[in-house]
Order: C-alpha cells, then structure tokens, then sequence
DNA sequence: TGATATTGATCAGTATACTGATCATCAGTA
DNA sequence: TACTGATGATCAGTATACTGATCAATATCA
C-alpha cells in the first residue's frame, strides 16, 4: 500500500501546506492552553495595530500580506471580539481607522508568552542552527516571491517591505 | 508608518502562512497557463490515487495528510470533473474506493510538467543548495511536528509515513 | 470644471481546513 | 447472538484565501 513511487512528500508545495497546516494547530493548541481565543492570523492583525495606530484597512493588510477580500472578516471579528475599534477616517472618508482598545492591549501582552512558545514547539525536531537557517532561507524564498501572490508584503510607502 | 519593532515576519508561524501562499498561487498560475484547472490539494489526491489504485478515503487522507471532513469535498470536486471514480467498497460497505479514470490519467500525465516548473519558481529565491536545504529542513521539521494537527500523515498501515 | 482613473472597502461565490456531531457498518467479545 | 466500541463517511458551522464585481470617495488631468 506504501506508494513508493509517489514524489508528492518532497514537493516543496507539498512541504509548505503541512508546515502551515501544524504551525497553525501548535498556535491554536498554545493559545488555547493559555486562556485565549485568538487564530493565527487574527494575532497578527492585532499586532500590526498595536504597532501603528489608525491604520487603514488596506495598509495593515499589506503588511501581513493579507488579502484585502480576507481582511474585512479579520477585522470584523476582532471588533465583534472587543479588541479592536473600526471608525471612519476624517482624512479620507473611504478608508476605516483601526484602533486597539484597552482590552486588545491586555490580550496582546498576556498572549504574547504563548504565541512564542508555539513558535519553539513548531521547530522541535530542529537544532538551534537549523531553525534559524529554515527562517532564513523561508524569508529569502518569500522575498523573492513576493509579487506572485495577490497579497504581497508591502511596507507603508506601496514599496516592498 | 513602517515598524520596525513589530517581529511578526520574523516568526516560523507567519512565515509558513506567506510561504504556502506563494505555493499556491504559483502553483495555480502555471497550471493554468498549461490549460488545466486544478488546485494543489486536488492534484496531490489526483497522483495519490494514480499511484494506489481502490483506496479508501481515510487511507488517502492519511497518505497526504488531508484531514477527513476535507477529503471529501476533494473528492467531489474530482469526481465532477471526470477525474476520478467513486464506488462502494465490496469488502465494506462503509468505504468507497477511488479509481482514477482515463481523463484522469491523462490529465496527471499532461499537467505534472506544470506542477514540477512550479515547484521551482517557488524557490527562485534560493540557489540549488538552498533550496535543497529547505526541503530537507521542512521534512525533519513536520516528521517531528506530524502528530500535532488533526491531519498526520500516516502510511497505509496506521504508522507514521 | 468635468470626465476619467484610481483607491478603500465590501460582497458573492468557491476551495481548503478545522471542530464536533451523526449515521451506518464492522469487529470483537461476553 | 447481542452488546459495545471502533471505523468510514458525511454534515453543519466557522475561519482563512482567493476571483471578480460593485460602490463610494478621492485624485488627476484635459
């Protein structure tokens, strides 16, 4: 039963999906042992607007490499949760303004230990060395493919982060 | 507006996320230029069954670590396209077998080129000895990781592939 | 100024992934 | 054989990602 022959287990296409796939489900174990309701990329999203307040929709999106059709649920839920407050800009009256509230702090810094704790358990079979080498070589592969997906990393200037 | 302090891009989590992305997309932009439509994940089942001929779907799901709610939608999808032959199980009416038809075969045949160029622009970034590095980093990585989502990736004997 | 192009946001629809439940069937045992 | 537990498959519901369309508001230029 054993397909020997089957080569989809080195494909690097292949590789990517699993290495997604446990990174996700050691995040959500780790949040979840810690109290916290929070996805992968809904932490992310939290974090990028701690770091840069009122941010618009389209500007945070590009600086996690969201989609900007994925964002609106992101935020959507966020608000729903009480971590983050939508309101429209007085600058540009098609854009919406992104605030943490208090309660996102507090989330953000007491999730925080978990979410690096899952970073370590998703690279447990890997020396010291060959995690940051994995980081490094994923970072090059993915600088040099940035503009192949449709949400490419953008930093704050509409150049590639 | 660029943070410098914010270390999402740094982590093994987000760098997964940005790299299957990638995959994906490249992976979908070269198929179609070949004249097909079809995504990673139904190709990936489509050589499974190629390769093991009457399987059963949890064995498939084991084989290609897809979760067994997933899988059956997969299957659906390559079923109405012609792909692929579904059909009760003799030995237990439980399981259906999957046959791969002719379509199928010919399609697996006339789209793997595509598939393999693929497999390469997602690593344009890095040099041959990099990129052979990645994969051999991202194997060890979810060998070790393999039991922590819902989908492991099992041979067909119920041990770890 | 007025027409055009662009941009921020959203929506409808499709395809993975997952949680948890259900149903039919099968296997093992008392 | 009847009971119990395990197994193959599916379903409902939620959360990313994407394609392509739409709408309001802004920017640009003839």
């Amino acid at each position: 039963m054993t397909d020997t022959q089957d080569k989809t287990n080195d494909m690097p296409g292949h590789l990517a999906r699993r290495f997604q796939q446990i990174a996700v489900a050691v995040f959500l174990a780790e949040v979840e042992q810690a109290g916290f309701d929070l996805t992968p990329v809904q932490y992310a999203a939290l974090a990028a607007i701690h770091a840069n307040p009122g941010i618009d929709q389209i500007t945070l999106a590009g600086l996690i490499a969201y989609d900007r059709t994925t964002i609106t649920g992101v935020i959507d839920r966020l608000v729903q949760k009480g971590l983050v407050l939508r309101q429209a800009s007085s600058r540009d009256r098609r854009a919406r303004e992104l605030q943490i509230t208090e309660a996102g702090q507090q989330t953000f810094r007491a999730i925080t230990p978990a979410v690096e704790a899952a970073q370590q358990i998703m690279l447990r079979g890997l020396t010291e060395t060959e995690a940051r080498e994995l980081v490094r070589l994923l970072q090059k592969a993915i600088a040099a493919g940035n503009e192949l997906s449709r949400a490419p990393l953008r930093d704050g200037t509409g150049e590639p982060g």
